[in-house]
DNA sequence: TTTTATATTTCGAGA
DNA sequence: TCTCGAAGTATAAAA
């Protein structure tokens, strides 16, 4: 890993053209060649990038000036940096990243709701998870108190692709006499005003879920006795 | 802006939960307080990060190692870093990035085709951009040579999503006795496979467009006369 | 390998 | 301010 802090101007051509004037920046070059370019603000995101792999050549601009040039071989992008000024560079070895370990995704939502389906709908029971269709599994397959069908398709976040995923799945699963009629529930942390707009009105009911309430249900060590 | 190299542990608590074990990384403060965690390798997104506006403390761990705590007082996020050593250390004035400016995405590409309706469909002429609809915009409405209407849906990436809205536009059009029947094209850079086995199911045309023809038709300096 | 779905997405435009 | 769509999206899982 090199660090430079440097007064530089970025040139980006691949997908896109992009200019950055110059100024002063960081530029962070990782072991594999990749290069961000971020300055003192914003999010996450580098003003600019180059992803691996691609090659770093160092070489000089007509006027004399240093200028860096990286390229993708492969998808033919090219990120040009032009240096007035370099204020600090400095070299370290950081070894490999035992990397992130992750907790409290949609997954483990699924987990949760398919251990406690009455919080979604009175008398819910569960048939089965990722129950199979020709056009992809339904999150949950479940059955009501008079032993109608149900699917549930599981969000996150519920906007309009969700709702537009469990119409798929229910417009499907209806044409099997065996299992219609099937209603649907649609399924998340949040849902957003369109979509809930859109599920109403295909008469889809949607049902918020409080993941640490559900939680708290899943985990004896979250109750008082 | 404050970059360190350091043999640290991450954890963090907020939409979800994560841990990095100990191990050398580099951190990223910036002006507004955001920090970065980076390994030297993966793409510009950071091993485990903390979004403005956040504030950083810097105190002592039980053990007496260093520890940091970033937080977010709105939405009750934090960062813990507990450190075993540190390797470098510098802080730097950047001053405000002029920022970045961009040319090549979807509303080029709307323009490009609005000026030349007829790469898409023989005869294809522009009735107007951004057909206005009750539930959003059409990209590009056209008349095709025997005057009936033409729905065009523009998108970078073709994908299913696309086909989903251009239907949606194409249902409500449909309504509108003044304007049916309207037929669809299904614009894109490139088409994947889903996308337009779907929109033929659906009697949508697709277009794949060649954006760099595009761009030498409509600028006069590419031509050789 | 390619496709699909998610993301602590981030970012920008419009209402 | 909030909502919605796009991204040089990145990333991980599934086919």
């Amino acid at each position: 890993m090199r660090l430079v802090v440097a007064t530089c101007q970025v040139d980006y051509a691949g997908r896109l053209t992009a200019h950055l004037p110059m100024a002063t920046r960081v530029l962070m070059i990782k072991a594999d060649g990749s290069v961000l370019v971020h300055s003192d603000g914003g999010s996450y995101k580098p003003l600019n990038w180059m992803s691996p792999p691609c090659t770093l050549r160092e070489g000089t601009a007509d006027d004399g000036r240093p200028e860096w040039t990286v390229t993708n071989p492969k998808t033919d992008d090219t990120l040009r940096i032009l240096f007035d000024e370099i204020h600090h560079e400095s070299t370290h070895d950081l070894g490999v990243d035992p990397g992130l370990q992750k907790d409290g995704v949609e997954k483990h939502l699924q987990e949760l709701l398919a251990d406690h389906p009455a919080t979604l709908a009175p008398g819910l029971t569960l048939v089965r998870r990722e129950y199979p269709t020709a056009i992809g599994p339904v999150d949950l397959m479940c059955r009501d108190e008079t032993g109608a069908s149900v699917a549930v398709e599981i969000k996150r976040r519920g906007e309009i692709d969700g709702v537009e995923q469990l119409t798929r799945y229910l417009e499907l699963l209806n044409r099997d006499p065996l299992l219609a009629p099937v209603r649907g529930i649609f399924a998340a942390q949040e849902i957003k005003p369109q979509a809930r707009v859109l599920a109403t009105d295909r008469g889809i009911a949607c049902a918020v879920v409080d993941y640490d309430a559900l939680r708290g249900l899943d985990d004896p060590s979250h109750r008082l006795f």
